[in-house]
RNA sequence: GGCCCCGUCGUCUAGUGGCCUAGGACGCCGCCCUCUCAAGGCGGAAGCGGCGGUUCGAACCCGCUCGGGGCUACCA
């Protein structure tokens, strides 16, 4: 095992959208392919926004991704003494001090500082207090909060695994909160006290974190000269068009894609081509081959817009890969979501089969089985079809036909070949079929005709055909 | 507004000065296969944001410009 500890860090204020989630990948991909240590680490520093369901959601998602965690979850919130004892040593050493301004005389002085045309950050009132006038501001009852001292000059620079040298300069960085008034700590030091415990070597995370390192850098720093982790901030993921990603464009929660029939190992797949790609030849590959192909210095620059349709191609492709046994296992939860429980299971394990080269998720594939479960009561006929079933020629010979013929042949998919019995009435398999398809299957598109009226069985077979028949005589 | 980051087909990307008349993948279009729909096979259209440099030579280096994004909180 290596000594690269990497950490995936999410707070548990909403829900796990896929920014995170590629974090996420990437963390674990990192960790993977260099033999390192996957941290999970919970940041719910904002107790007012940080819920346990978020929390629970976190784990539930990283859990289902595959994403096996070597060290963690840990909560920020049962530390914050550990993080309040980081703040009283920078206030002991002058990185730090008490500042009393209010929130609502801090709001009143920023709007005025930016109508007057400067930048709106904490302008430094309580920077320079004397002891004398911090005591009587103490004994005015006036709230107590940490502030991190900026440099007034000079630059603070890293170099980003990614990006390369990142710089900014220190004017332009206002004193930032260390600890709140309720005595909870903010993000920047406890990213900065925890990553520096947990002995954290990389820190790959998304690029609006970005200028928020040099403040956790000039904490990491106060505390603890001696080490620096690499930082790698990646591109963030686009909606459609380029723009930001946001529920105008549909799911953005993993969860909604695990509903919604996508498999795991193809968002994982999808994912870790987001912003990083080898993309020359397969694209199709398992956690393990990206772990052993994947390193930050190859992530992009440019944020990667999220595309819907090759996250479906690749859905299928890894059905398509997948032991049976095991997509019928995924498979079965959609089904039964409909149908209950108590599921035929050679009957399922059948019609999955028949999907699989054909499906592009476990929804599709669940729809494409319904009509093997369904009871005659609550079978229906997509009506789109029933308009094709309607205007085939000589519909009612055809079924007279097929009825008949299903009523007395042998029940093997072989004699179930329909064909047969078109030549005589001088039809085509590819006109006449679907409407077939239709009676059975309830749409003219699904699983192949013969193999499924097969599993459907004589009686519901010929119950659908005469049921076809005699609502086309009713019209 | 200020600061920071980014810019190759519609989308994800390969590409680090000559191998690029720019390669692959999704999507799209056409053909083949076919009991429907898919899947599969074959083929096609489609791109270096713009302008100036540097150089014998630029997608690759530099400047400007335009465009996109992020940050600017007692959110993370």
């Amino acid at each position: 095992m290596s000594d690269v500890r990497v950490r995936f860090s999410p707070a548990p204020t909403g829900f796990m959208h896929l920014g995170n989630a590629r974090t996420a990948v990437f963390n674990w991909l990192y960790a993977r392919h260099t033999g390192g240590t996957f941290v999970l680490r919970i940041e719910d520093t904002d107790v007012t926004r940080s819920t346990s369901e978020a929390e629970e959601q976190i784990q539930n998602v990283v859990r289902w991704l595959g994403l096996d965690v070597d060290e963690g979850p840990f909560l920020q919130s049962s530390r914050f003494d550990r993080h309040r004892a980081a703040a009283a040593e920078l206030v002991a050493a002058g990185n730090a001090y008490e500042c009393f301004c209010t929130k609502e005389e801090l709001d009143e002085r920023a709007r005025a500082m930016q109508a007057s045309g400067l930048p709106p950050g904490y302008d430094g009132a309580c920077r320079d207090l004397d002891p004398a006038t911090r005591e009587l501001r103490r004994s005015e009852g006036r709230p107590v909060t940490l502030r991190f001292r900026t440099p007034t000059e000079g630059r603070s620079s890293f170099v980003d695994a990614v990006r390369g040298e990142v710089s900014v300069a220190w004017s332009t960085v206002a004193d930032f909160v260390l600890i709140r008034p309720d005595g909870s700590p903010v993000f920047y030091l406890a990213n900065a006290v925890d990553d520096l415990d947990m002995r954290i070597t990389h820190v790959i995370r998304g690029e609006d974190l970005i200028d928020s390192t040099h403040r956790v850098l000039a904490i990491r720093r106060a505390l603890d000269p001696n080490r620096q982790p690499v930082y790698a901030h990646c591109p963030l993921i686009l909606g459609p068009g380029g723009a930001k990603l946001s529920k105008r464009h549909g799911a953005v929660s993993v969860e909604e894609y695990r509903d919604a029939g996508y498999l795991p190992q193809a968002m994982v797949n999808y994912l870790a081509f987001l912003g990083w790609g080898i993309a020359d030849g397969n694209e199709i590959m398992s956690g393990a081959e990206l772990a052993s192909r994947f390193d930050i210095v190859d992530v992009n620059h440019a944020g990667a817009a999220f595309d819907i349709q090759k996250l479906e191609w690749m859905n299928g492709e890894h059905i398509r890969m997948l032991p049976l046994d095991d997509l019928v296992v995924a498979v079965r939860p959609f089904v039964a979501k409909t149908f209950g429980e108590s599921l035929n299971a050679e009957l399922l394990r059948a019609a999955v089969e028949l999907a699989q080269s054909r499906a592009t998720t476990l929804v599709h594939i669940a729809e494409q089985c319904a009509f093997l479960f369904a009871t005659d009561d609550v079978f229906t006929i997509n009506e789109a079809s029933w308009e094709k079933l309607v205007a085939t020629d000589k519909i009612e010979d055809l079924l007279a036909a097929v009825i008949t013929h299903c009523e007395t042949c042998a029940w093997t998919i072989a004699d179930l070949d329909l064909r047969r019995l078109l030549d005589p009435l001088e039809l085509k398999p590819r006109k006449a079929l679907p409407a077939i398809y239709t009676a059975i299957e309830g749409s003219h598109t699904g699983l192949p005709l013969f193999e499924s009226i097969f599993l459907v069985g004589r009686e519901r077979t010929v119950a659908r055909l005469k049921a076809a028949r005699d609502r086309l005589a009713q019209r």
